[in-house]
DNA sequence: GCGACAG
DNA sequence: ATCTTGTCGC
């Protein structure tokens, strides 16, 4: 069973990232788009009742049809802080993933990878524990820069950290549609990870995969509340 | 010191 | 993330 450690404060949560930083692999492309099984996860929080309900979902990445899904539920370990979302969402994710009657081949989440104040964000994370493929699709550049892409669907544009470096790709997954940003998690290179995002998002902006993670865990978070009463 | 800041 | 109805549009 993987876990994550509750950090005690926000110093320690750094501390586990810089030596966990060091066990993520870069050198691998990952599966290859368009086959195999993607699943999305994503969590859903009510802080005043203090509970948190996460969602997986498989896709066959060949068709975007739903394979298996599991749901957790549990209370809020870590508070929001920007740079260690980790530790706030993992938990309950990592319990879902391993509810699943399947093993993915990939793994995406709702966040950033590599491009992170340590180089160490949310799909790094659940890479490094889980050992899966992982690659992280963001809504917004949270702390980086990039040129606007052009406005086809899958143009791209580098997304740079402040001092050059390239952390990721601002992608247009939809024409005329502000970009997702997608990141490098583990085992799995850039190209390839633009590539299932683009394969993963047909439709809409973001991924099928985070779009059906997204709903199931707002579901189980509702059946969560509604098991207090 | 102040502001910015994935979800 | 979350608070939140109707509404504009494909």
């Amino acid at each position: 069973m993987t876990t994550v450690k509750t950090p005690a404060d926000e110093a320690e949560a750094r501390a586990i990232q810089d030596e966990l930083r060091g066990l993520v692999v870069l050198d691998e492309v990952g599966p290859p788009p368009g086959q195999g099984l993607i699943a999305g996860v994503d969590v859903a929080y009510d802080d005043e009742r203090d509970l948190v309900a996460a969602a997986a979902v498989v896709l066959d990445a060949a068709t975007l049809e739903v394979v298996a899904e599991s749901t957790a539920a549990g209370s809020v370990s870590f508070p929001y802080v920007p740079g260690l979302l980790a530790f706030r969402e993992l938990p309950t994710v990592l319990a879902a993933l391993e509810d699943l009657p399947v093993t993915p081949d990939l793994v995406v989440c709702d966040g950033y990878g590599l491009a992170h104040p340590r180089g160490f964000g949310l799909a790094c994370h659940l890479g490094v524990v889980t050992g899966l493929p992982s690659m992280g699709v963001a809504k917004n550049p949270f702390t980086f820069t990039c040129e606007e892409p052009g406005a086809a669907r899958g143009e791209a544009s580098p997304l740079l950290a402040p001092d050059g470096a390239v952390v990721g790709r601002a992608l247009r997954t939809q024409h005329g549609i502000k970009p997702v940003y997608v990141s490098v998690g583990h085992r799995v290179s850039l190209d390839n990870a633009c590539a299932h995002a683009l394969a993963l998002s047909p439709r809409f902006r973001i991924p099928e995969t985070t779009r059906r993670a997204d709903s199931l865990c707002r579901r189980a978070l509702r059946e969560a509340v509604d098991a207090l009463q």
